[in-house]
RNA sequence: GCGCCACUAGCUCAACGGUAGAGCAGCGGACUCUUAAUCCGUUGGUUGAAGGUUCAAAUCCUUCGUGGCGCACCA
């Protein structure tokens, strides 16, 4: 960091002369009666004269945002956490000899203010000042005012400044708050409870990826961070609950994208004695609860793109969908047939694709996905990607499982859960086997949560849903970062 | 991990081989209804870092750093 910076000089330089008349701007505070939007929500409307008449006596408190000086008069435009800028009235003729203490503001400091709401001449709602104090001195300069900040890396590395600069950003957490909110009371008022379990795992199970690996020092043992709650929540089923989730972060040790961050929000959620069929349905109902209690619409835009989240959304099979696009289920099924169906389709099939992982997988990604924008529930998934979803009754081969995609995203993942713990060990132990033969994400087998379903899991029905991604759509978002506050960066230097 | 692009004053940007500049912010001054206030004056830079080419480098080359985007992996 800088430390010789003539700006923040004149901004100490400024504090001192400002204890020097023995007022303190980190001292004890100050206690503000008013939101800024709650006065101009209650009073913006009212004409000069009915405030005048009605002396309405105010206080608030909030970051100078822009000063304009008229050496006897001075209107300060702040803003506090209610997200309105209210204009301030200093005037040497009420204020006498304190009003030259405004010398010593900066655009950034905090200020708290009492005095007398009126109406400017141009009509804008103010507060006539009658007592002030500085309540933080802001030592650094904020952006400029017309610009602002830009820079993606200030705004990511410096949130605190963006949030201040930049009132889109606070308006998209907001959204996010009351998207989760959303989720929250929708599965609650269904009869769900929320749970919290184990963010560090001693077998990172659940999901299909790298972990991050920890150590424990009085154990002595390693754990990784979670790469997925749902086995913990399983066995949560098999204690009895019937219906729960819980909201919380999992971990992944990839790579970082505008569509991925080491540390990421999902939802999963478990309900007993359904399943997947009833979950589409479910689906549809708590997204669209949550976009219209936040976007306020089914209907909205996502860059170029018009969503329209009306129910019902379109229901394909996962090889129907192949199908679709010319690719007979026979030739998705066979590895090589296949691989020479992509190359002649110019699809690109990575060189050191691990033996394990499958052809018609990567198809799927490659053709499909990018082409489902409206909400489209992906259905009957083959049963070698799916090691913890139920079979299909009439056809074991594939699974009883749907994955939720807009805008060419991934957004749920859901199955009726596999409660067969000897079919579920066979599975682990196939995963074992992809491992061995290089797929580094294969399940790793948990003996415990086998021991779970061994005394008897009810059927059921799980899905999880990424929360970041749900957010950038409806926030008309195109990087997680921007629905992630803090998001992962290298250190600076 | 690979490729492309960017990095210049606190912020937003110029200068693209020939003396590093503007606007805003800051500082000094004027101003009692402004809102990107206005007017006069003025400070501020190891041009991301280190090497190299050149009489001369912000500018060309190399390496490194950080970031963005795309690809890969995944959600």
């Amino acid at each position: 960091m800088e430390e010789i910076n003539e700006l923040i000089e004149q901004r100490k330089k400024k504090l001192g002369e400002l204890r020097s008349i023995g007022t303190d701007p980190y001292d004890e505070g100050f206690s503000a009666a008013h939101y800024a939007a709650e006065l101009i929500n209650k009073h913006g409307e009212s004409d000069h004269d009915t405030l005048e008449a009605a002396n309405l006596r105010c206080s608030v408190a909030g970051r100078i945002l822009a000063m304009r000086n008229f050496g006897k008069l001075a209107f300060i435009h702040i803003a506090d956490a209610s997200d309105e800028r209210i204009q301030l009235c200093f005037a040497r003729d009420i204020l006498q000899d304190k009003y030259p203490i405004i010398k010593k503001f900066d655009v950034g400091d905090i200020v708290g203010v009492s005095g007398r709401l009126f109406k400017t001449k141009t009509g804008e709602l103010t507060v006539e000042v009658h007592e002030f104090k500085i309540v933080s001195k802001s030592l650094r300069p904020l952006p400029e005012k017309w610009h602002g900040l830009t820079d993606v890396e200030t705004r990511y590395r410096q949130r605190y400044v963006d949030l201040i600069v930049n009132p889109a950003v606070k308006k998209t957490f907001a959204m996010r708050s009351r998207i989760i909110k959303a989720i929250r009371d929708f599965l609650e008022t269904k009869g769900f409870i929320e749970v919290e379990t184990p963010m560090m795992h001693p077998i990172a199970g659940g999901a299909a990826a790298k972990p991050f690996k920890t150590f424990h020092n009085a154990l002595d043992i390693d754990l990784y961070l979670r790469i997925a709650p749902e086995l913990y929540l399983k066995r949560l089923l098999v204690g009895g609950y019937d219906k729960i989730f819980e909201i919380n972060k999992n971990f992944r040790n990839e790579g970082i994208s505008t569509k991925h961050n080491p540390e990421f929000t999902m939802i999963e959620f478990y309900i007993a004695y359904k399943d997947y069929k009833f979950l589409m349905d479910f689906t549809e109902e708590l997204i669209c609860d949550a976009a219209l209690r936040s976007v306020g619409s089914l209907k909205f835009k996502y860059g170029e793109l018009d969503i329209d989240l009306t129910p019902p959304w379109k229901r394909l099979t996962f090889f129907g969908a192949l199908e679709e696009k010319g690719l007979p289920e026979g030739t998705a099924r066979d590895p090589e047939k296949s691989v020479e169906w992509a190359r002649r389709h110019g699809i690109n099939i990575p060189k050191d694709l691990p033996e394990g992982k499958l052809i018609f997988d990567e198809i799927f990604s490659e053709l499909v996905e990018p082409t489902l924008v409206q909400p489209t529930f992906i259905t009957d998934y083959p049963v070698e990607i799916s090691p913890l979803a139920k079979r299909k009754k009439d056809n074991p081969a594939l699974v009883d499982r749907f994955e939720l995609f807009v805008v060419g995203r991934e957004l749920a993942n859901a199955f009726s859960e596999l409660n067969d713990p000897i079919d579920q060990r066979g599975r682990f132990q196939a995963q074992s086997e992809a491992k061995k033969m290089g797929d580094e994400e294969a399940h790793a087998m948990d003996e415990d949560f086998l021991r779970a379903l061994e005394y008897g899991m009810p059927p059921a029905a799980g899905e999880g849903i990424g929360i970041d991604r749900l957010v950038m759509l409806l926030t008309d978002s195109h990087s997680i970062r921007d629905v992630i506050l803090f998001p992962q960066l290298k250190p600076e230097q």
